[in-house]
RNA sequence: GCGAGAGUGGCGGAACUGGUAGACGCACUGGAUUUAGGAUCCAGCGCACCGAGUGCAUGGGGGUUCAACUCCCCCCUCUCGCACCA
């Protein structure tokens, strides 16, 4: 025997076998649990990185616990193969972008079975497969039918040079990631999913998933952004139009001194014509758009605004309320029109100071009176009214509602929830992606591909040198015929959002081969939901949201029964080196290869796990590596060691151990407890580690020579067997071949996960912490089931502690049973 | 600004419903063995004092308690998310 172990053939023999037997291939079987445990998949981008090798791991020892514990595991892996990286690389290297995408599929493939990963790779999947993305399509179709998708003419952010829309987080002040252009905003037609459609039963089910973490739940709350409030119409003046404005507040409905509309507020137009302020409401609306379209991410421009020259009417008091355009109202959300209230909103009293407008209190606090004159901010709290009209002395719940069921009745105004969430736009500008099913017809308008004509296929991504270029610049893919009346019709050329792949292949896993519909609802039933989902915190919000919504899509076209994709959610730190996150530009990057290459799969998914609990930014350490190597070489030469305990049948009686024996026996049995409790309370990883660790520091110094004699066999080898088994799911090519060489024959997939023996786990011996003012002085040792009484006696006469004691009286004394004793005095 | 999370040795991190702070690992120090080792084994390792020992220690300051990393109040720092949402 050498002193390190073999990782390479013993990694390549475990690998071949699993692939040649298909252990990981599954199948539905009513008679079995179900357990579905899926990383979120990777973007083809070339190589895996280290914050794959975390995910994979963290899915992988999932995986293969859950089997252990008897459920029927599937496990699948693919690709989120379409976007627009595979288009620049092809650009750059003149190379079709599938040709780069497969490329990178077939290399990423090998890198992960390198690591050893319990696929089943029967259901593999890539997205810009014309098989996956037909299935895109179709339900696209049957959203457009359901009217759940439309089209609209929207603002988006334009780069010129790389004539394509951007998202927003591809603008970086103002031009573009790329080619540094400054954006332009280009009004353009667009699909849309309409998203808001669920936006209350999103949110509502976000008290449903207790298994995601609350941060993740809180920000999806955020962005779906309920508020509740009043939408009211202010007739303005000498005039038939009206403005209708929302406010959460409206019980500060008698503070409005103003009124602010957001620059792109369509009545401007009217409020100023002919008015002496039309020439400078029209300068401030320009400078603002301007102002608007270059302001970076990161500041809030100040505040400025300018008076239109009309008024309108308060309906609840009758006054005149001069209409102000001002920079930072929003056409987006509400209704683009503000009602300003300065004593009550922080904005709005920043703008009445700088323009000198009247400031007035209508919510009174508990302990102070408000005062105009002396107000330093808002007053943004509720409170009771004043100077409120038959709302006076109202509290302010109590007055919003009476004061919207006022305008309600009145006819002026009504109830109204608004939500921060917009639909979601779907169409791209580029190549790689799945085309939108429609054909435009000057006669006949919008049409459907018709379902029998699915896929429509990307052209050109079946020959390595096919074109290439965005559809709209192919006139061959373009010219069709309408499928109603026949005659010449274009084919839509832009193509769905990379993030519509990704927010249903969880449930394409279920029945990937399909080619009848997108999911055979059986399989779909049998699988889904997913039971523990694993990913980075960056997809809190889209990717997991979409994801919600198009779960509900696909239940109300019948494909689900299920209203959430995933049950628990797990969300895992980022990987970072010398404090940054490892990125090629910062030159912190680690090749997971080059670790698999050197240290072996195990090490590295040891490592990866030991280091941090999973939800926690991992700090690469290259010593870290060293040491989790070191521990399976350890627990490979001990295994060696004692070879001969696995071949020997003397009988034991586990009931009348030595202390020695005993140790061991309850040590691992203890050992089971804490790992099985790590693995099913958070899926702590690193305690887990620490405590076969713990197991195998004890068996090394109790097999130091001149205690080995007093060993059992059938202890040692059961410590080491339960060892094995307990480690398996982090490193199991390792534990595979330990538990072959010990002369095992069935493979641990289907050994079952080891049950602890309480009564083996228990103490017989505690140690009991004298505290002396609650201070610790002494320690004793005592039998586990000692009473209080007794603890309390022997803690009084211990010597050490009366000399702390001096002679005091003891005042009181506090008996923790089995823990400690606290004495004051 | 708002929201969420986190501050524990030289480092990564442990500590159950308040009850021995620092498990486990890394680094480091000393020793053994070895031709050699980035191998292995033994011992030490929060800080202060020469030390058995004692005192001080979980971002800072208060508090509750016999007892606080853990609970309460105030403050500081860092990370992430949203960013004029009416």
């Amino acid at each position: 025997m050498t002193d390190r172990y073999d990782f390479k053939s013993i990694e390549s023999k475990w690998q071949q076998r699993w692939e040649q037997e298909k252990s990981y291939k599954v199948s539905e079987d009513p008679d079995r649990e179900k357990y579905y445990v899926l990383e979120m998949f990777p973007y083809p981008s070339g190589r895996i990185h280290m914050g794959h090798v975390r995910n994979y791991s963290i899915g992988d020892v999932i995986a293969r616990y859950k089997r252990m514990r008897g459920y029927n595991v599937i496990h699948p892996m693919g690709w989120d193969a379409f976007g627009l990286p595979a288009e620049n690389a092809a650009m750059k290297r003149g190379i079709h972008p599938a040709a780069w995408t497969y490329d990178n599929i077939d290399y990423m493939r090998s890198q992960l079975k390198a690591m050893g990963l319990s696929y089943d790779w029967d259901r593999e999947i890539a997205t810009c497969n014309p098989k996956y993305y037909r299935w895109e399509q179709f339900i696209f179709l049957q959203m457009l039918e359901k009217g759940l998708v439309y089209r609209k003419e929207t603002t988006v952010n334009w780069c010129s040079d790389c004539k394509t829309v951007l998202a927003r987080e591809q603008v970086i002040d103002g031009a573009c990631w790329r080619c540094d252009q400054q954006v332009v905003p280009k009004t353009m037609h667009g699909w849309f999913f309409k998203i808001t459609d669920y936006a209350e039963e999103l949110l509502q089910d976000l008290d449903k998933l207790t298994g995601w973490p609350e941060k993740v739940v809180t920000m999806q709350r955020n962005w779906i952004g309920k508020s509740q409030g009043l939408a009211c119409d202010f007739q303005v003046e000498d005039s038939k139009e009206k403005v209708t404005i929302f406010t959460t507040r409206p019980d500060t409905i008698y503070g409005v001194t103003f009124m602010s509309l957001a620059v792109e507020h369509p009545l401007i137009e009217q409020l100023i014509k002919g008015r002496k302020q039309e020439k400078e409401v029209r300068a401030f609306i320009e400078k603002t758009l301007l102002e608007k379209q270059r302001a970076a991410a990161d500041h809030e421009p100040d505040k400025h605004g300018i008076f239109t020259g009309s008024y309108c009417i308060n309906p609840y008091n009758g006054e005149r309320v001069p209409i102000y355009v001002a920079n930072f109202v929003l056409m987006e959300y509400g209704t683009g029109a503000v009602m300003a209230v300065p004593a009550h909103d922080q904005r709005d009293f920043e703008f009445a100071v700088k323009y000198n407008l009247p400031i007035r209190p209508v919510v009174q606090p508990q302990e102070t009176e408000l005062v105009a004159e002396t107000m330093e901010a808002a007053f943004e709290q509720p409170g009771v009214l004043i100077d409120s009209g038959r709302f006076t002395g109202m509290e302010s719940a109590e007055a919003k509602q009476r004061i919207i069921d006022h305008a309600t009745a009145k006819g002026f105004g009504k109830a109204l929830i608004t939500y921060r969430l917009r639909d979601w736009g779907i169409s791209r500008q580029r190549y790689w992606g799945a085309p939108i099913p429609v054909i435009y017809c000057e006669k006949c308008g919008i049409q459907p591909v018709p379902e029998e004509q699915l896929p429509v296929v990307l052209p050109g991504a079946d020959s390595p040198d096919g074109a290439h270029a965005p559809l709209h610049q192919q006139v061959d893919f373009y010219t069709t015929t309408c499928p109603k009346c026949g005659g010449a019709a274009r084919r839509e050329t832009d193509t769905m959002d990379t993030f519509v792949e990704s927010s249903w292949y969880f449930a394409r896993y279920t029945s990937p081969r399909n080619d009848q519909a997108p999911l055979d609802p059986r399989a779909a039933a049998y699988w889904l939901p997913v039971d523990q989902y694993i990913g980075g915190v960056e997809h809190a919000i889209l990717h997991l949201l979409y994801s919600r919504f198009f779960t509900r899509v696909l239940r109300d076209l019948g494909y689900l029964e299920i209203d959430e994709p995933f049950t628990n959610l797990l969300t895992q730190g980022m990987v970072i080196k010398d404090g940054a996150k490892m990125s090629k530009s910062k030159g912190n990057v680690v090749d997971p290869s080059d670790l698999i290459e050197r240290y072996g799969a195990d090490t590295t998914r040891l490592f990866s796990l030991f280091a941090a609990p999973p939800e926690r930014d991992l700090e690469w350490n290259a010593q870290g590596v060293d040491g989790s190597s070191r521990f399976l070489n350890r627990v490979y030469r001990l295994i060696h060691q004692h070879l001969d305990c696995f071949n020997d049948s003397t009988n034991c009686d586990f009931t009348a151990l030595d202390t020695v024996n005993s140790q061991l026996y309850r040590k691992t049995h203890q050992t089971i407890a804490r790992v099985t409790d790590s693995i099913e309370s958070n899926f702590h990883f690193n305690t887990a580690i620490s405590a076969v660790m713990e197991l195998i520091n004890l068996i090394s110094t109790l097999s130091a020579d001149d205690t080995k004699s007093n060993l059992e066999p059938a202890v040692v080898k059961e410590a080491l067997e339960i060892t094995i088994q307990l480690l398996y799911p982090m490193v199991p090519h390792f534990c595979g071949e330990m538990w072959e060489i010990t002369g095992h024959d069935t493979a641990l997939d289907h050994r079952p996960w080891p049950e602890v023996n309480t009564e083996a786990a228990r103490e017989e011996e505690i140690t009991i912490v004298i505290q002396v003012n609650g201070k610790v002085r002494s320690r004793l040792q005592a039998p586990a089931d000692i009473d209080s009484r007794q603890i309390e006696e022997m803690a009084l006469s211990d010597e050490r502690t009366t000399q702390f004691l001096q002679g005091k009286k003891p005042k009181k004394v506090i008996v923790v049973k089995g823990k400690l004793v606290n004495i004051v005095v």
